[in-house]
DNA sequence: GACAGTCCTGTTTTT
DNA sequence: CAGGACTGTC
């Protein structure tokens, strides 16, 4: 890295013109506005992190702000890198001071420091919703409620939003009988994780808050500090980090918000688009600007995507445009099935890169991660490399957990949850009812299982057996914590494995899925061994927590991207929300039906069809130069197939943005045996519209959506359709792929399981379907 | 304590 | 259908 040399006001200049480079007015304007609460409302593809961290460059370098005084918040970790990342690259040198990072990460490095003013142990311990869920379940077991009536899962969410929007179990009304319970779940819950020095996601954010409302001396330090505070996302924020952030920016209103009201798609979790419209009454004097300018996509696919928004209500109104040509239109294409669906989207990206063009510049986007499946078992068949985004992280995997658990234990005795994971993991003879007596006194004397296993061990409270295996575990873990107190955090993580017994554990049965743990369980290790600790002592006032600890943290906080092969080109499978902030030349949006997408709970539900649909203006927005976008005339799903009807908002994009693609293959398809119901039946009943195009029959010209016909004479295929399972004499059981012909020159597309996919003609074939 | 069988439930997801 | 949670048996 290149050190700033001295003599710095011609460097300045220098990073000043870089500063500005390649900006155009609006954004130009937004990087260099005079201090004050600042929206800007940034639309898909108008630059935003550009202006995000230029106008952070530009506090530093031309306007002389101490980094120290800066405050930058994101919604990811990978934001938080990216963001960190790129001001650096402008400024030559990493910001020393600037504090960086998610509400999260921020608000735990905050009740680190203030941790006693905060009314919280030193040691308290970050759970993850996984240990939230389970400790919830026990608070339900012993209050002695019956969990098929009041289900942990519900529980957890309604506790979550409830301090999403900073309500303690006090400010909860008391009325009837559920709402009474709620209200004892919530607050036993509470004294739990009290009593257990347990910090859920959502407490870190209220816990701070209530800590910044509460003690005046803290807060003013923080006030103080930082002079300018910059939001990423800030359609996102939910109540609390609302109020967090006005409080932090009363005195001097430094506030620079950026965000789309357009993109917000975390309603479901407590983000409040309202707080866009809020800021502005709240921050009086707010200079708003807009970013307008898509330098994305080309012109038919922002139409299309900005014909799409426009039917929602009580937007703030944008007016996103390009100077690209208007390009290739929307392809839009009906699949007979699922399967067929994903043939199309397969072999479209088949030919895309034959063309020459990367595999990882293409991404197929769905509602719900259940959708890749089909997809991934075609993209296997023909060996092409494809990523999937989502899913299980690293750290949230069982075995990961399992590790990590016995390195909680080393760094605090007195975590439960950890204790109550891997007390008998591997296996060593301390059962269930010796664990209960544990809990029970615990329980007796509020204290941790730590303490009371100990007590009882040496009150010889227990069965001789059942004693000498639980101060044998107490031992190991003792003995684990000598050992290891002086080494590096990796060897810690990697004598923790072993001389837990974990690896012998998982080594002893040995199928693919014990080698892929084995894997993950290295990858821990590694992860340890390439961790940097973030804060250290002298950073802020008070001493940093010491490198287990802080990666413990880090391991709640950031539960590890889906680690693949990140250098191989690839494929891109990924759910809508986790395609926010991407870009790809080629996009397909598949599974584009009502009852999937918009969802059936979204139809249910008041409002939230319009989140559904900013849902689909972020994935339609994603794609730079072409979209495909699909939908499957019927659908398997819980074991059934559905017929479906083609998404609502497909016939809000205007036809002629639209060319209808017909199928290929399968224009000839007969349906033959328990035919296809394409119409009536189905989701939420046949109301209004017809399926033979989206758009009404077709009443527009040009775009009518045909279904392949459902009725056709012999046509020599014998009633096979793509998808269905058949058994060749010789190449054995296959997957109908495609159809092409007819008559005696029908010949029909074979992958088989063993034989691989074979063209054959269905005249000579003899095959058997399944 | 391991394993097989049953029941049940199926959004989105970061922290 | 399929995966997870849970139950019951040896």
């Amino acid at each position: 890295m290149i050190q700033s040399p001295p003599g710095k006001t011609a460097v300045n200049h220098d990073r000043k013109s870089h500063i500005f480079d390649n900006l155009n007015a609006a954004q130009l304007e937004a990087v260099a506005a005079s201090p004050g609460p600042l929206l800007i409302l940034a639309g898909a593809g108008s630059g935003k992190t550009r202006v995000l961290t230029r106008r952070i460059a530009w506090l530093i370098d031309a306007q002389r702000v101490q980094p120290r005084a800066i405050l930058a918040v994101t919604f990811t970790n990978k934001a938080a890198a990216e963001m960190r990342g790129r001001v650096e690259g402008l400024l030559n040198a990493p910001p020393g001071g600037m504090w960086l990072g998610t509400f999260h990460g921020l608000c735990h490095r905050l009740l680190r420091l203030h941790y006693a003013e905060a009314n919280l142990p030193q040691a308290f311990e970050i759970i993850d919703s996984d240990d939230q869920f389970r400790l919830i379940r026990r608070v339900l077991r012993e209050l002695e409620l019956d969990e098929q009536r009041w289900a942990p899962r519900e529980m957890q969410w309604l506790i979550n939003s409830h301090k999403e929007n900073a309500r303690r179990p006090q400010d909860l009304p008391d009325g009837d009988h559920i709402a009474h319970t709620l209200r004892r779940v919530y607050h036993a819950y509470e004294t739990f994780c009290r009593r257990l020095g347990l910090v859920d996601f959502a407490e870190l954010l209220l816990r701070t808050l209530e800590l910044f409302r509460n003690n005046q001396t803290v807060r003013e330090t923080w006030q103080q500090r930082f002079q300018h505070v910059l939001v990423d996302e800030f359609q996102d924020t939910n109540a609390i980090q609302y109020q967090w952030l006005r409080i932090l920016c009363d005195a001097h209103k430094n506030l620079f918000a950026v965000g789309d009201d357009d993109q917000s798609i975390y309603g479901w979790r407590g983000a409040r688009v309202e707080n866009i419209l809020r800021f502005q009454k709240n921050f009086p004097d707010t200079r708003v600007i807009r970013l307008e300018q898509n330098y994305r996509s080309t012109a038919v696919i922002l139409k299309a995507a900005d014909a799409v928004i426009a039917h929602n209500a009580g937007r703030l109104g944008k007016k996103l445009w390009t100077d690209r040509s208007s390009g290739a239109p929307i392809r839009l294409y009906a699949a007979y099935n699922d399967f067929d669906e994903a043939r199309f989207v397969v072999e479209s990206i088949e030919s895309w890169v034959a063309r020459g063009n990367r595999r990882d510049s293409t991404a197929v986007l769905y509602r719900s991660n259940g959708q890749s499946r089909a997809f991934e078992k075609l993209l296997r068949a023909i060996k092409m490399p494809y990523r999937v985004y989502g899913g299980q992280r690293l750290f949230e995997r069982a075995e990961i957990k399992d590790a990590l658990a016995y390195l909680r234990l080393i760094a605090n005795r007195d975590s439960d949850p950890a204790f109550a994971r891997v007390v008998n993991l591997p296996a060593r003879g301390i059962g269930p009812r010796t664990f209960e007596h544990v809990r029970e006194r615990a329980r007796q004397q509020q204290i941790s299982l730590w303490r009371a296993a100990t007590a009882m061990v040496d009150e010889y409270e227990l069965p001789a057996r059942a004693s000498n295996a639980l101060q044998r575990f107490l031992q190991l873990i003792d003995e684990m914590a000598d050992a290891t107190a002086d080494l590096e955090l990796g060897e810690v993580a990697d004598h923790a494995l072993t001389h837990s017994g974990l690896l012998e554990h998982f080594s002893r049965e040995s199928s693919e899925i014990a080698e892929g743990r084995l894997e993950n369980l290295q990858e821990l290790v590694d992860e340890a061994r390439n961790f940097k600790v973030s804060f250290a002592d002298g950073d802020d006032e008070g001493a940093a927590p010491d490198a287990l600890s802080q990666f413990l943290a880090n391991a709640a906080l950031d539960a590890g991207d889906t680690q693949a092969e990140e250098w191989e080109d690839c494929v891109q499978l990924m759910s809508l929300h986790a395609a926010k902030g991407l870009e790809f030349p080629l996009v397909f949006l598949t599974g584009m039906e009502d009852g999937l997408f918009p969802h059936q709970r979204s139809l249910d539900q008041p409002g939230s069809l319009e989140e559904e649909r900013r849902l689909c203006y972020v994935g339609m927005t994603r794609a730079m130069s072409a979209l495909y976008m699909t939908w499957a005339g019927e659908r398997h799903m819980h074991g059934q197939t559905h017929p479906t009807r083609p998404s609502r908002f497909l016939r809000e994009i205007p036809p002629q943005y639209i060319e209808e693609i017909r199928g290929t293959h399968i224009s000839n398809v007969s349906i033959g045996g328990r035919g296809v119901s394409v119409r009536g039946g189905g989701f939420g009943g046949g109301r209004g519209v017809g399926v033979g195009g989206v758009h009404g029959g077709g009443a527009h010209g040009g775009a009518a959506i045909q279904r392949p016909a459902a009725h056709q004479p012999a046509d020599g295929f014998g009633g096979l359709v793509p998808g269905r399972s058949v058994r060749h004499k010789k190449f054995g059981e296959g997957l109908v792929i495609a159809l092409e012909g007819q008559g005696e020159h029908a010949r029909v597309q074979v992958n088989f399981a063993a034989a691989g996919v074979k063209w054959l003609v269905c005249q000579y074939a003899r095959l058997e379907t399944l």
